[in-house]
Formats: C-alpha cells, structure tokens, sequence
DNA sequence: GCGCGTCTGTGCGCTGGCATACATAGCGGT
DNA sequence: ACCGCTATGTATGCCAGCGCACAGACGCGC
C-alpha cells in the first residue's frame, strides 16, 4: 500500500528536526490521529482548533468558489503543518483542507501551539521557514494555473504527490483531481488517457500507479522542479 | 495626479499602527525612496537587502515563467511590507517585485528587520499578521486565475489597485496589465474596450480613470469581494 | 449471479483565449 | 509640420477546455 514503504519513516519531518529540549516539551501536547479519503481537516472560514502534522497522509488546501468550483493552492505532506493560520495571527484559513491521501496526522492544540511559538526558539524558526516554502509553493501554483495546460498540470500534480507518499501507487478518483486542477472531470479522463497511452501511468478505477516518473518529469511544466527546489519534499 | 489626494496620508499603515516605543526605535532605520513606474524592487530569487514599507506606491509580486510568460500573485500597498523571506527565513522570494505604480516607500536594511522581528513583540505580531492577508490574497488569485474569465479579473485587478490608490485615475499601459494577468496584450484591449463600452471606465494611452466604481464591482468576480474583506486595503 | 451505483471514456457544439498580422492614433522631438 | 515610436484597436484562423449527454465497465451487495 501506501504507508509500509521504508524509505518513508512514520514521523514528521518538521517536528522530528526540533532539537530534543523542544521535542520533548511539546510531547504531551501532540495526538495520533487518522485521516481517511477525503476527510476535512478544517472548512474555509472556520475557527481553527488544533495545527496538524501528516505523518503519512497528504493535505491538499483547496480554494473554493461560492458555485462550488474549486482549485488546490497548495500540498502539504509530512515535510509541513496544516492551519498555518494560528501561529500567522488569523484564526480562520481561506481555504478547505482536504486529506487528498488517507493517513495518520499529529496534532496539537492551538493554545499548546501558540505558547510554543512565542517562545521564538527553532518551532518558530521551523514553522515561518515552512510557511515560506507554502508560500513559494502558492505562487507558483498561481502561476501555473494560469499558464499552462491541462495535462501538464496534471503530471506537476501526479509528481507532488507523489513526492511525498513516496509510493508509486495511489487512491484517487478523476472527480477528485478535477477538484485540485480546477477543470472538469472530463478533462482529468483525456489527459490521463493519453498519460495512460504514452505508458506513463496506469489507471484504473481510482488506483493510479505511476510507470515512468522520467517520462512524467519530462512532460510536466517547468513548475514540477521550481517547486520541489524550493520545497523541501523527498524525492526518495 | 495619483498621489496629493487627502484621504491618503503619505505613510506606511503597517508602521503606523505600531507602537510609539517601537516607531521611535526603527525610524533610524527607516529611508524614503521613490519608485517609478515600473521599477523593479527585487528580481526573483536574487537575495534580498532591504525590506520595503510602500506609502503611495502599489507594488506588484509577478511570477515568471522561463518563457517569459508572467502573471501577478500579490499586489501590496501601504498596508503591507514588501520582501517577507527576510523574516521568514527564506533569503529569496520566487517572484519579481514590480512598482505598478510610481511612488515613495520606506525601506529597511534586513539586519535591522531581522533583528526587531526577533524581538517578537508588536512588530513581529505585525508582519506576521500581514503576510497571513498575503496568503490569502495569493490563495484566492490562484484559483480566480484558473476559473474565471479575463474581464472579470480585470475588474477584480482595477479595484483593488484602486483600493490602494485611493484615485480613479491611473497610469498603466495594456502591456503592463496583460504582464499582471498573465493573458496577452490584446486580450486586454478586448476586455477593456468593453469596460469603455459600458461606460465604467474611461482608457486613453496609459492612463485609465475609473467612471463607475459600483458597476466595476457588479461586473468583478466574487474574488474582489473577498479579498476585500480578507485583507486590510481601505475602500476610501 | 444479478442489479445497481460509481467511475471512466467519448462525442459534439460552443466559447474564450491564443498567435499572427496589420491598421490607427496619439505624442514628442527636430 | 513631419517623422517615428509607442500604445491601442481589430480581423482571422486555431485549439483547449467547457457544458451536456450518454455509453461502457468495474465492483459491491443482496
């Protein structure tokens, strides 16, 4: 599956980077919890309880349109955290975070997180240096949006996530990646067709396994390797 | 012209917000330059030495592609800072920072930011509060990029320059607007000339008045709205 | 093993935005 | 007043992606 690959440790690798003193003090404040397909981790405009930190699930953040259209402004795997929004100074998200990958998260306590991050120590380095790479990521996706194609997008995303599940197989329905592209369904099942056609994925029922991550590199936009430079996402 | 108008004092709302203690102890720092039209504040990815407190410029944040393709993901004003990375722990920002139109700013040497931020207090509170209304400013042009047509955005892009201009008459050629909504010159010609059409602005060589401030807004897309309400830009 | 719901492939007409090419139209300098 | 440069308006052909409609296809439950 998704999870037992072992080059991908159940941790999480902002917190697992904190010095000893840090990670211990904040221990106690941190919950397992599980996220399945599709779970919303917070609504857009909702008040935000707790920050997450994936372990091996994946977090998309989609912006949503009052007509229900929706478009992924940003990633976030077990390189980051969810609800950036309580340590920035806002208590609500512009955006839906979605589990876009079944998995377990970390989470922690606004009050804990909040404490902690005044402190100003490596957390608050840690936390600001990652919403800078979210930032970046945005941008970038911003860009993207507007710029290239369908299919391209669709093999920028394919790799993302990709990067950080680190497996090449993966649960997803075309319905939702249209979600993430911000295009119709339809427009997922052409553009994978012909990914499918080239030999670079296989499709099947909302089981996507990737066949040749050189040929997806290849025929993503430049966008794939700007932002896995300036996030730090594994490539294995 | 677009700068000797009351309701606009020539000042930094950010800065001015703050603290007598604190505005007494980073005035030193604090030099007043000009931007012109155009000006380029720091090119993307080239290390930043300054951070730039706009107070009667508009500074556009481009994203630009190797093909020179480019596309706005954040325009900043007097209530914001121009330069984030040096407090968030980036050296760089991923984008290019144009002066979308002319005016002063105050600028600060990165040392004596980086170092008043580590401070934590009323400053740190601050920055940190704006770049959050950037996020959302880059989330929701992310997916207004992808799922709404050219003049609507446009209208989105005329008000909120205006909101930050605080006049209805502006100096931009269509080239420069094409630049920011990542769409072709001519694109912007068609678009426009229907905003003229309509009556709701008036465009002549690079200088755009805006005629009907509520009818722009019937015609933006939902996204000015809420950006609108997100972040702090005074609507007069 | 049958039926139904979910997921996917495909076709068709339409529109927005692209590339290209060209025609004006102001504006400043000599 | 003339020239040339910059800024803008416009036409044509083309393609990507939309909205809609529908046809398989696989899987799960009874």
């Amino acid at each position: 599956m998704y999870q037992d690959h072992p080059t991908a440790p159940p941790v999480n690798h902002l917190l697992d980077a904190l010095p000893d003193e840090v990670g211990q003090r904040i221990a106690p404040d941190l919950e397992m919890v599980q996220f399945g397909l599709g779970d919303v981790v917070y609504e857009s405009g909702q008040r935000l309880t707790h920050v997450h930190f994936p372990v091996d699930c994946i977090v998309s953040l989609l912006y949503a349109m009052a007509d229900g259209a929706t478009a992924e402004i940003g990633m976030i795997g077990a390189e980051g955290v969810v609800g950036i929004a309580l340590f920035m100074g806002g208590e609500t998200m512009p955006s839906r975070a979605v589990a876009q990958c079944a998995g377990r998260a970390l989470r922690m306590p606004a009050r804990a997180l909040q404490e902690e991050f005044r402190r100003g120590g490596p957390f608050q380095a840690a936390l600001l240096r990652f919403t800078q790479t979210l930032l970046t990521q945005m941008s970038q996706t911003a860009a993207c949006n507007r710029l290239h194609p369908t299919d391209q997008r669709l093999c920028r995303w394919l790799l993302l996530s990709r990067d950080r599940l680190q497996s090449d197989e993966m649960l997803l329905t075309q319905e939702l990646i249209a979600g993430m592209l911000g295009v119709r369904r339809e427009g997922v099942s052409v553009a994978a067709g012909a990914l499918q056609t080239a030999g670079l994925i296989r499709y099947a029922r909302g089981r996507i396994t990737i066949l040749d991550r050189a040929g997806l590199e290849a025929r993503a936009c430049e966008c794939y390797q700007s932002v896995r430079d300036a996030c730090s996402a594994p490539v294995d």
